[in-house]
DNA sequence: CTACCTATTTACCAGTTGGTAAGTTACTTG
DNA sequence: CAAGTAACTTACCAACTGGTAAATAGGTAG
């Protein structure tokens, strides 16, 4: 009955629980019991945890993208792009989680190995659209940094991630808000 | 029998288990097994998980500041204890672990209230000993920044952390090393 | 020799984990 | 209306979780 929709609900509720607690930090009852429903469901939407564990990740992939795609339709220049970008990891901070890939970036030595392959390319992706903001701002002079583009945009994701996390344990946005501006101030030309 | 360092023994293992896997990502089991010993016995030495977890950051808190103190008296100039602060980093790094308290931030939503305090004390005392190194930089003109001391230490600890934690997920500790020579090259005068 | 203390083991325990098999309900389609 | 299918539930399960009580071995001190 009602309409098909629960694998959506079971991920936006998975989504929130690794988020804040950790792939490793929430089991299937936590899911079932916030959406009333039974465990063996949950299984019948997501067979094993590492099958919803792959598919949170393609699907938080995809949403973080499609906002990237958003930022580049609006076509400001590279310094407002980067500032978007950031603004997107703050607004997921304002929420009290912790990027999805951030947080199983710290759990990597016990995830599986599906899960591991998501997760870097959603770091290998997020840093492929910097590269092109990073060159684009050098372009039009907006932007002025030493090194590759690639360099540049490892470091901004590790900066941003790392911010955020640390962030996060004190409840403090402003905290990651500093980090931010720091670090694409350092960028501006 | 033998030496009553047990202690230590526990603690060393479980300080590389919560460093690789986080602390919900290993049992009593798993230290008992590796050092041949009952679980029961575990907990003769660390009544509860979150007794062996307190215990776990005093001591590497207590070791780190110590390694802090050791730069300080080789008396070198403010960028060399920089890089010898991001070295403690990528040694640990290198031996395929995370930085514990890194680590434990990932996790702050499930750990206890005892283990979060810790956590974020070892913070501080980090973000302390940058404040000095930073404003002796500025006043002997090896470094310059903007904005307050304590700002430019939170964003190097995230940046660090962070840098850290991406590219432990890659295998790839020259990726540290390339965010972190990026960040001390900017503080550079 | 005895009493005590430290460190350890054996033997449990209740609760939780991810996961499965078989049945039930309700909607759809030939 | 019968057969099928999608989306569940009930009722399990073995393995593992953190944790405890009681017994035991070995060293030390009076």
């Amino acid at each position: 009955m009602a309409r098909p929709d629960t694998s959506q609900r079971i991920l936006d509720i998975a989504e929130r629980l690794v988020q804040t607690r950790g792939y490793n930090g929430f089991s299937y009852a936590d899911i079932a019991s916030a959406l009333h429903v039974t465990k063996a469901s949950l299984h019948y939407h997501f067979p094993a945890k590492a099958d919803l564990g792959a598919r949170l990740i393609e699907r938080y992939e995809r949403n973080f993208l499609a906002a990237l795609v958003r930022i580049d339709a609006e076509g400001r220049d590279a310094r407002e792009k980067l500032r978007r970008y950031a603004a997107i990891y703050e607004d997921v901070l304002g929420d009290n989680r912790m990027c999805l890939c951030g947080m199983l970036a710290a759990e990597f030595g016990t995830l599986p190995k599906s899960m591991r392959d998501d997760m870097r390319h959603f770091f290998d992706e997020n840093e492929r659209w910097l590269v092109g903001v990073l060159q684009q701002g050098k372009r039009e002079k907006v932007l002025k940094f030493s090194g590759t583009a690639g360099e540049v945009a490892q470091a901004l994701l590790g900066t941003l991630e790392g911010a955020m996390m640390i962030a996060r344990s004190y409840g403090d946005v402003a905290r990651f808000k500093s980090a931010s501006d720091r670090v694409l101030g350092e960028l501006g030309a």
